[in-house]
DNA sequence: AGGTATTCACATGAAACTATTCTCTGAGTTAGG
DNA sequence: TAACTCAGAGAATAGTTTCATGTGAATACCTGT
């Protein structure tokens, strides 16, 4: 045991990082490679705040991983830099609009703001026109500029409808001495398309869009990330092409390459390995993908696991099942645990559910006098299904 | 044979309901002066 | 009389139920040849 256990510690000390963090999500580095041209079209709409001047609204587009918030943040930064020093009242709030329970729904945009402001405001209990109302008193207190920087604002949107975004454009002509600018930003190119005219006009003024990075483009941010995570020479030959390589087929995503290089770093650790090699990318493209899964299925709440149970236990015996079979047999689990049964209208928006987690596949199918529903199948590989349904054993056995 | 109608088994949408957590307000109660 | 307590009304939110309406094609049912 304790052999094994000064093994362990020893490649903990022994590791082939120098500095891990550099590869995690919320690693902000000082140079983003490749988004210049972004970067300069950013700053040079939001520039006129640095005399006082109200900006434009902003729309930045891209899929995952291209840089967007990273590009704003900087550029937020910058401006936060060269306003220190002169009395311009600027103010930048940068916002994540998805995180669940902060700042999901329009109540809680509003007072995540406040409270970034220096406000206090109580989870609920306040109409939502009263936070309004302490939103204005506040930021309208002095003479300045504010950007709000909205990060997945589709997300909002779609939760809670676009009337909160006219809401906040609308805003301006209630305040006598503060001005805000927005700035969306987005993942989802069609956002703009199902937006109510009114919003669309005045919220994307001026629109960046991010292109997805090129496998060359991630190699290079990779090398330069990779300098200061690793210690040297201890990446091989083609490592960094293949990370490239994997994540530009997932549109060019560099959260994931980088993802990607780190779990192969753990991987190398944990095996010992004094490199990293080709096939540690594999085994970590691999682990990823199944923590996404696993970590989904775990999560979900009782009653979506019973269902996700059901798939599985019809998946066994034929690939392809039908709602109706679905229920059936979800209902039967639900009374064998002791749980109440929930409506099929529920739980065909669970599976709906699933199918936009991307752990069933389900398409629409008529089956002419046999009716209409959703041919449903797993998406979930062999190897992982095994291990997730040890998971959901667990959860709902206990 | 070719065309129309029916019918199934759900999908999809909207609204209403339930339970929980929290605020606000005003009535009633209490303790000290 | 000021301070305190406590119940009731109202909000926000999540998760659901109820009600209503929609739907694509296999099959049944005609219809004229």
């Amino acid at each position: 045991m304790v052999v094994k256990l000064d093994k362990i510690f020893n490649s903990a000390s022994n590791s082939v990082f120098r500095d891990k963090s550099v590869l995690q999500a919320n690693y902000s580095p000082e140079t983003i490679p490749h988004r210049d041209k972004e970067i300069e079209q950013v700053a040079a709409i939001l520039a006129p705040c640095l005399k006082g001047e109200k900006t434009s609204n902003l729309f930045v587009y891209g899929n995952t991983g291209t840089g967007k918030t990273l590009s704003v943040q900087y550029v937020k930064n910058e401006l936060l830099k060269r306003a220190g020093s002169s009395p311009s009242g600027l103010r930048i709030e940068y916002l994540n609009c998805k995180l669940k329970k902060i700042a999901d729904t329009e109540y809680r945009i509003l007072a995540e703001l406040i409270k970034k402001l220096g406000g206090e405001v109580p989870a609920t209990g306040l109409p939502t026109d009263s936070v309004y109302n302490k939103f204005i008193e506040l930021i309208d207190k002095e003479k300045q500029i504010l950007i709000l920087i909205l990060d997945e604002v589709d997300q909002a949107v779609k939760k809670i409808s676009d009337n909160f975004l006219y809401n906040l454009t609308r805003l301006n002509s209630e305040l006598t001495k503060t001005q805000i600018c927005l700035v969306g930003i987005s993942n989802d190119l069609r956002f703009l398309d199902d937006l109510d005219p009114r919003v669309k006009s005045s919220l994307s003024e001026e629109e960046i869009i991010f292109p997805p990075y090129n496998a060359l483009q991630l190699q290079d941010i990779l090398r330069g990330r990779a300098e200061k995570a690793f210690h040297k020479n201890i990446i091989e030959g083609g490592v960094i092409e293949k990370c490239a390589a994997f994540a530009a087929r997932e549109h060019g995503d560099a959260r994931r390459a980088l993802d990607l290089l780190r779990v192969a770093g753990e991987i190398a650790d944990r095996s010992g390995d004094k490199k990293i090699k080709l096939r540690h990318i594999d085994l970590a493209n691999n682990k990823i993908e199944r923590d996404k899964i696993l970590d989904v299925i775990e999560s979900e709440p009782k009653q979506f696991q019973l269902v996700l149970m059901a798939i599985f236990e019809l998946a066994e015996k034929n690939e392809k099942m039908f709602t109706g079979d679905v229920y059936k047999v979800y209902r039967e689990f639900c009374k064998k645990v002791n749980i109440e049964v929930l409506t099929q209208r529920r739980v065909s928006s669970i599976i709906s559910e699933f199918d936009m987690l991307g752990l069933i596949n389900a398409r629409n199918l008529s089956r002419g006098t046999y009716g209409k529903t959703r041919e449903i199948r797993s998406a979930i590989p062999k190897e992982i299904e095994e291990h997730a349904k040890i998971i959901l054993r667990d959860a709902i056995f206990v």
